[in-house]
DNA sequence: AAGTGGACCTGCTAGC
DNA sequence: TGCTAGCAGGTCCACT
């Protein structure tokens, strides 16, 4: 579920306010992707700093180490001074003296990991291979030119990689080749400096208007005060198969790229 | 090295 | 009404 805008929303709502909070309890449920890599009772007592984002993850520091977050594909973290008993999806709580910060992922492919450093393992590992920030000024129409000359698959699946740029995932990979004008199956490394230019442009610019509409909620995502976001009224070809292109009235076309739905305008968009 | 496919897990919906 | 197949925002890993 979440890409860029959703998790940076969601430390957005709860980073300050958590920072300088006491670690109280530690609760763990069902068992996410990874386990803990620490014992629950090591982290209490331990005062936590302010949440910092790499990627899609979360590094939520503490005197002595810290943990490493990600929301999967169904997780979101809710920061409350009050929660209710623990339901059957939530699988990990930070009780202290500000409130609890739980995590609630029903398909459980998220994770928290604790690590000695966000430079040592399993964080560094976990991070090692992620690509620019797509807000990084240094992510340009160059720097994408030059990273996808090497890929000699389709675009969509290079821009999902991260590997290249970090961020966009299936709704905002869609979203930003549309905005583009560049069909999902053209080859990454036959992209002109232009339009591998503007592609960069599109992707920095979708994430930042849905991070401004506070992510897209097309299920289940909630920021850490609960609130849905609205992106997903805005999307212009995800989810849209078979509807009319908001500009040329051709119907979304929905196909498969590497097990993954990819939409878009078989007329606006060129290979 | 880059590309592909499977794996992880649960809930919801469309269709029969 | 009830069952089943298919689908979902991610990404790691093994294999070619």
């Amino acid at each position: 579920m979440p890409e860029l805008p959703e998790v940076e929303v969601t430390r957005r709502t709860f980073g300050a306010r958590i920072r300088g909070a006491r670690v109280a309890a530690v609760r763990v449920g069902k068992p996410l992707r990874w386990p803990l890599g620490c014992s629950a009772q090591s982290l209490v007592g331990q005062t936590v700093g302010e949440a910092s984002r790499r990627g899609k993850y979360l590094w939520l520091p503490l005197e002595h180490g810290g943990l490493l977050l990600h929301l999967g594909m169904s997780g979101s973290l809710r920061f409350d001074a009050h929660v209710a008993p623990p339901g059957p999806h939530d699988h990990f709580d930070l009780v202290t003296d500000r409130g609890t910060l739980r995590l609630t992922d029903p398909r459980r492919f998220g994770a928290v990991v604790f690590a000695a450093a966000i430079d040592a393992e399993p964080a560094a590992r976990l991070l090692a291979g992620l690509g620019l920030e797509p807000f990084d000024p240094a992510f340009d129409g160059a720097h994408l030119h030059a990273a996808l000359r090497r890929r000699h698959g389709a675009i969509k699946p290079a821009l999902l990689a991260g590997d290249i740029v970090v961020g966009a995932g299936n709704i905002y990979a869609c979203e930003a080749l549309f905005a583009a004008r560049i069909d999902p199956r053209a080859r990454a490394s036959s992209l002109s400096r232009p339009r591998c230019a503007k592609l960069a442009a599109a992707v920095r610019e979708t994430l930042a208007r849905a991070l401004a509409a506070g992510g897209s909620t097309l299920r289940d995502f909630r920021d850490a005060h609960g609130m849905a976001g609205a992106f997903q009224h805005e999307a212009r070809v995800y989810g849209r198969a078979g509807q009319p292109c908001v500009v040329c009235a051709t119907p979304i076309r929905r196909i498969v790229q590497g097990q993954r739905a990819t939409y878009f305008c078989p007329r606006c968009q060129r290979r």
